[in-house]
DNA sequence: ACCACAAACGAACTCTGTTCGTTAATCGTG
DNA sequence: CACGATTAACGAACAGAGTTCGTTTGTGGT
């Protein structure tokens, strides 16, 4: 437990504000996101919920509520703030097949910075009218620029959109979750996962991260093919 | 609100029961997991709480927790009800490639069989020791079988699952998601999405299964294409 | 100067999963 | 057959979550 007094950081007027309206602004929208952010980083998600943030802005749980409608739109808000930062620039300069390979990976790497978000995010998808819309025009813009054909463009991102979360989703669990430990009922398993840690541990690279290179790599081939056997227009 | 009187089906013997051991076995392990994922079936996840389920058994919240240890556990119990029912006999007759590819439209049918529990199960991955393990058992001995290095096989299985819980998530919201509306700051996006609504609307087929086949066709095209490519041994 | 509004507090409310003590029926054992 | 241990139910509580509402006070527009 904690005490009143003690606050953290960002609680700099020490002493207990009693009602009315502050002197100067307190909170903002974009402040309770970001501190939201933060403790999730820190503290995981069960730490982070309204009254730990309330506590870490020196402020009580029912002021929140004036810059924001709920739980719910908070975390769509931090979404936001992570999406945001996903970058599109590849879609410029080079040709689609890699311009989607860096997108792919910066997509991921860009909630990998921030496990716990993953799940939550997996489980509340978007809500309509956000900034995400402009990523997908980039995209969609650069594929039917690049020759394919408009009806098809969208499947694609989205197919690959499913893959990068499934394995953000996959990377954000333990490392050695699928670990048959001493067990002899499955041995083929058992030796593909002995097998695959050797492999790995050559080069230090996680099981979640080949599987994701490689499930990209297999996936833009096929693309790629497609691509080539499409009826020129 | 539900008085005590009025019970649903389950809960047969209508009189109260008291205190004390009850004279038949009123309760079993197998008995709340299957109405835990009825409930989720017929009301969602909110609909199926630790009170919900108790009440839809006639029992009290407390007695589930002689035959469960607590809500995680059975939402495990529960994902290991519907896993079991994945078919991988393709394995047996199939190509490889072709058997994958059987094997992912079943796993994905058999969660999409019960959409609500696919945000659950996306947050609280397996606990070890689970049946899962057998069914990787079975497509690991299969890739080897048919070819594949032993320390590759885990990493397909893997990049291939995170493909098909990327697309059950998908699949599990709506699918108007991404409409753009008459937002005008996205040209390319909206011509996409309509585009892409046009040519599903001839099929009757779903925007998330269209894209799921898509990606699975193209995940698959790459593995075979790589598979050829290997060095014989 | 006044009045509406904004933005804080603080106390409550309704949920949730969970724990614990009590009680009664059954099972194993002398 | 009797008796103690175990099992499995009830019922009342608890802690913690998100949220709502009334109150209070400072700010900004007419």
């Amino acid at each position: 437990m904690r005490k009143n007094g003690e606050k953290t950081q960002d609680a700099r007027g020490a002493q207990r504000r009693g009602a009315g309206r502050p002197r100067g602004r307190v909170l903002s929208r974009q402040l309770i996101l970001e501190t939201g952010l933060r403790l999730i980083d820190e503290r995981g998600e069960a730490g982070a919920g309204m009254r730990a943030i309330a506590q870490e802005l020196g402020v009580r749980p029912s002021s929140l509520y004036n810059h924001v409608s709920g739980r719910d739109e908070l975390i769509a808000g931090i979404r936001e703030l992570i999406s945001d930062r996903i970058d599109t620039s590849a879609f410029d300069a080079e040709p689609w097949h890699q311009a989607l390979h860096d997108w792919a990976h910066a997509y991921r790497a860009a909630f990998a910075a921030h496990p716990p978000t993953i799940t939550m995010f997996a489980v509340a998808p978007l809500e309509p009218g956000s900034r995400t819309a402009l990523m997908y025009d980039r995209v969609c813009e650069a594929l039917h620029g690049a020759g394919w054909p408009r009806e098809r463009v969208l499947t694609i991102v989205v197919a690959l959109e499913s893959f990068i979360l499934g394995s953000a989703l996959d990377s954000s669990a333990a490392d050695d979750m699928l670990d048959p430990g001493s067990r002899i009922d499955t041995p083929a398993f058992t030796a593909a996962y002995h097998e695959r840690a050797r492999l790995l541990a050559g080069t230090g690279e996680r099981p979640a991260d080949a599987a994701f290179q490689a499930g990209l790599a297999a996936m833009i081939a096929g693309l790629r093919a497609e691509f080539a056997a499409l009826p020129r227009g």
